[in-house]
DNA sequence: TTTTCTTATGAAAACGTTTACATTCGGGCA
DNA sequence: TGCCCGAATGTAAACGTTTTCATAAGAAAA
């Protein structure tokens, strides 16, 4: 037997005796043979993986991401091939150029990524989605978290359920998600509730300390917005540590929804991100394009969800403000 | 320039001239050439990539398990292929199929996977360390969580706590985990405790019906503990509903040191198992063996720690049961 | 029997690198 | 001037597949 017609053999392809396949996968079998990889795709051009860069893997939110692209992957009977923690876009380029000829395509998430590092580094001829990026090029595919929809919407129910005096914890200053969820509130609040914006990093120590700030104010606002839910549980417990009743004294909502805002107490309130399926539908997006590659591109925005718990409640006099109160809020989109 | 003095200069090999390398570099950047991974590894027979076996990546636990294994790859400039949710023997081979000439070890952690699965499906010239696993085989390098030394430190800390009646929420029949843990549990208690048994499957609804089911006890345990986080969570709130308080009428202690135990409310006492440390390990141990392939095999079991919390708190006329109970129960060891 | 067509098999090129070996080119030494 | 030596570069094989093209072997048709 030839090279040639074991593969045709073990590849399923028409032009093999039935008598010829059964030897052959008897043989294969009995030595334990498996096809190298690296050989079947250099000369394929395929590799059946898709890379993901990714600014980390800690947290629940890049172990959901990850189970989202995992899903939609295995589904296809593609393999993953992660990189993680670029701390700057150097350690970002030398990811990418690792990936050279392992990957059939790339789904990329990297504050440090934007167009001209795209230019100088990503080759053409891949196929690559960007997930969560301010990058709005025409020529890349791009995803995103409705984070401006998802804050103006919680913003919008906090003035429903009656509060006027609104204070927002914001998160880290360069980072893009934090940004538009800043803006949401900002929009949303602007003509009808007094606004006030206090300094956090998205992390559990930064909302402590503006909860503790919020509880010594003399005038202190009838609810708190914390721009992600770490910070909304740490300012809860540093309400909680001055006496202060939540909601009773102080509503409170975060924006994310990681399983924890279900079990504190009180339950919070919050912006539920379907953080798997962005995964997902970053994966699908990209198989499209490997299908597909002179597919016009187009940027995409995933809907985020008002999550109503105990953390705030309607005031008893209130009145509704905007239109009645949807429970779902809805501001998916297509753009561009 | 032929392709040879181009490899050379590109790999800072020696016997090039500075200026040639220089001329090299610059038409290398001015064409943005990267090497072709799959060619250079099908002939220097490494990929610089490992893979990752896994049964599934939702939850806590395999985010953290990632991590870990990811930091140690990173720091030795590996990627990372991950391979999950092998439903049963036949996929989990498979993607060990697909897995071939693709990486230079493996880490696998799969229910399925037994010693003559592994006979049968990996090539022994692979490097692979078995993560959580019921194989012990002299064959293979181990590296297990110290469930057993867990629970039954868990349950002696509870002893010590004055608790005499103490109840126990297995986790599923068939988990390896869950087993050692119940284990662990029955030697602890045999001696010195009225000990009991509930069923449950480690997920928050099974917890719910266990914590149900003790709240409406004739004689109530004086102390649950239940063979994970999100199932002691479950009882907890279970508990809560029927008007029972946590510690008061009833303690708790969980297993895993899930970030929730931390916020509910009473915050849960728990096992911590330093999950990261574990994939940490496993990659640590496998790049040990990729370098010393012929090294004698080893199984290890990972420490781990009682943490304790608001959940249970030693009873007033409590006197101390064993020996003087530490924080730190260390609980870890070479076999073999 | 001869011819033609079909179909299974084999030979060889190609994929893009690395690397052992051969070659060339100066320069120092006799 | 001729020789030898070392350093820089080039040549070509090898890695393990897939795939195109050629060939051989039957089967059907004449």
């Amino acid at each position: 037997m030839s090279v040639a017609t074991v593969s045709r053999a073990l590849n399923g392809s028409a032009n093999v005796t039935a008598q010829t396949r059964r030897r052959i996968a008897g043989v294969a079998a009995r030595l334990r043979y498996v096809p190298h990889g690296a050989a079947r795709s250099l000369v394929t051009r395929r590799t059946q993986t898709i890379g993901a860069l990714l600014p980390d893997l800690f947290g629940e939110f890049f172990s959901e991401l990850i189970r989202g692209i995992d899903l939609a992957a295995r589904a296809r009977g593609l393999q993953l091939l992660v990189s993680s923690s670029h701390g700057d876009a150097s350690e970002a380029a030398t990811a990418l150029r690792a990936m050279q000829g392992r990957v059939d395509g790339l789904l990329i998430m990297s504050p440090h990524v934007d167009a001209p590092f795209l230019r100088d580094h990503l080759p053409a001829a891949l196929p690559a989605v960007l997930l969560n990026t301010s990058v709005a090029d025409a020529r890349y595919t791009t995803l995103n978290i409705d984070n401006y929809g998802g804050a103006r919407a919680m913003t919008r129910h906090l003035l429903d359920c009656g509060y006027r005096d609104i204070a927002f914890i914001t998160g880290p200053a360069d980072n893009f998600d934090a940004a538009e969820r800043l803006k949401g509130f900002r929009e949303a609040s602007a003509e009808s509730a007094r606004a006030r914006v206090l300094p956090g990093d998205f992390s559990e120590e930064s909302g402590h300390r503006a909860g503790r700030e919020i509880a010594a104010m003399r005038q202190r606002p009838q609810a708190v917005f914390a721009a992600n839910d770490m910070m909304a549980i740490g300012c809860l417990l540093a309400l909680t540590e001055t006496g202060l009743r939540v909601p009773e004294d102080v509503a409170l909502a975060g924006f994310d929804d990681i399983p924890i805002a279900r079990y504190v107490n009180p339950p919070l309130t919050t912006v539920r991100v379907r953080i798997a399926d962005l995964g997902q539908g970053a994966l699908e997006q990209l198989v499209a394009r490997m299908e597909t590659p002179d597919a016009p591109m187009h940027a995409q925005t995933l809907a985020c969800e008002i999550v109503p718990r105990a953390s705030c409640v309607p005031l008893s006099g209130s009145r509704k403000h905007h239109r009645p109160k949807s429970r779902k809020h809805s501001s998916s989109g297509e753009i561009s």
